[in-house]
DNA sequence: CCGAGACCTTGACGACTGTCAAGACCTTGT
DNA sequence: ACAAGGTCTTGACAGTCGTCAAGGTCTCGG
């Protein structure tokens, strides 16, 4: 029950490697063939391990939601403050946009399957509403941002702004894990091409 | 072997009829949590039946994919068809989609979480490649109706439409099943919006 | 009317899953 | 140095899964 010794850090190092472990056997076989004994086998411990520092399944793929949300909120907030103009801001988010579908895309399409078990099983709704929402209100910013340095307001609601990226990038995801050659050299087109739209049009 | 009877149609209406049980029993578990035995006890027949029909579990969902792409394609090519109006052709397109995520919400997470399984397993991918193809297509057909109504060109590629629609329509599914209010209500909103935005502006 | 083959059920198999109890190992305080 | 308790492994459990073989039931041609 109690199983915290002296040093706290210790039980949430161990849930945090666990989490990590998790993580990437999550990323490389999607949530519905990911057993407990693959995550531990992919760690340096035994299957035993998960129930000393986690009640249940459910509870660790919840904690590694948590976990990897840390990681992504702050993904674009440099491409925010560096940037100096609105074009170079476009210019720099998608790009980044691409990137890290080059770089990490085992967790981006664990997001996807998390968001849509989150369909079918009730349990996970919460988590992934509250991710969702961070992953949101951080294209929010990235929006709020430009129309800053365009002098123009934001013409769409947050929702609307999110949806659309979120539609190109699931797109290009699933287009470069499918081998198409230029999925992501279309996604920055199609990027710089959307975000003028999010912005009330130029004064008349 | 060849299992087929004089009345061949006998062996593919039961395939079918075995593909509708199991669609059903997807929209409702989703794809990780659907067994063989509870897509037979969704239906009239034992579990055993299925390799009857079926050589594989794989064979019978890549057949349910299919078979559940014969109904959507045409599902708004009346609504092209019946439109007079660019203005009434946005209307109806968005009404529709609000229309089927009330009435098909299953069948479209089922979709999605197909898609989404196409990412972590092969042997999906080319029947998802496939079927994601022809709603691009279905799509494409809207705009161009649209973009001829309006007598502008289109602006976007087939591919940007597509993932630009497919981003609202998923987020208002979403926000459907979590509960959300007025999430069918801000889907019909949003494409008001973004319909425009695929074509060429105004000449100035 | 009967036998052949299509159609379907039943029951079993090996493999895999989440879970947990029993105990071994190892660190630490005294 | 010894005991206590945190940490981890091992092995087993009940359940479920896909698959398939054996055999029953039904239908229809001869």
């Amino acid at each position: 029950m109690a199983a915290r010794q002296a040093p706290a850090d210790k039980y949430d190092a161990r849930r945090n490697q666990l989490a990590e472990s998790a993580l990437r056997t999550l990323g490389e076989l999607g949530y519905a063939r990911t057993s407990l004994r693959e995550i531990a086998s992919n760690s340096e411990f035994s299957h035993g391990v998960v129930h000393y520092y986690f009640d249940d399944k459910l509870e660790l793929i919840i904690y590694c939601v948590r976990y990897y949300k840390a990681r992504c909120v702050t993904r674009y907030d440099e491409v925010i403050a560096r940037s100096t103009s609105a074009d170079g801001l476009v210019q720099a988010f998608a790009a980044k946009l691409a990137e890290t579908i080059r770089d990490e895309a085992p967790m981006h399409r664990l997001w996807y399957d998390l968001r849509t078990q989150s369909m079918f099983e009730d349990s996970l709704r919460d988590a992934v509403t509250m991710i969702d929402k961070t992953l949101q209100d951080m294209i929010w910013r990235v929006v709020s941002r430009y129309a800053q340095l365009s002098g123009r307001p934001a013409a769409r609601s947050p929702q609307a702004a999110y949806g659309l990226l979120d539609g190109l990038f699931q797109q290009a995801l699933l287009g470069h894990l499918t081998g198409r050659p230029g999925a992501l050299d279309e996604l920055t087109a199609q990027v710089r091409d959307l975000m003028p739209y999010l912005l009330e049009p130029v004064a008349a």
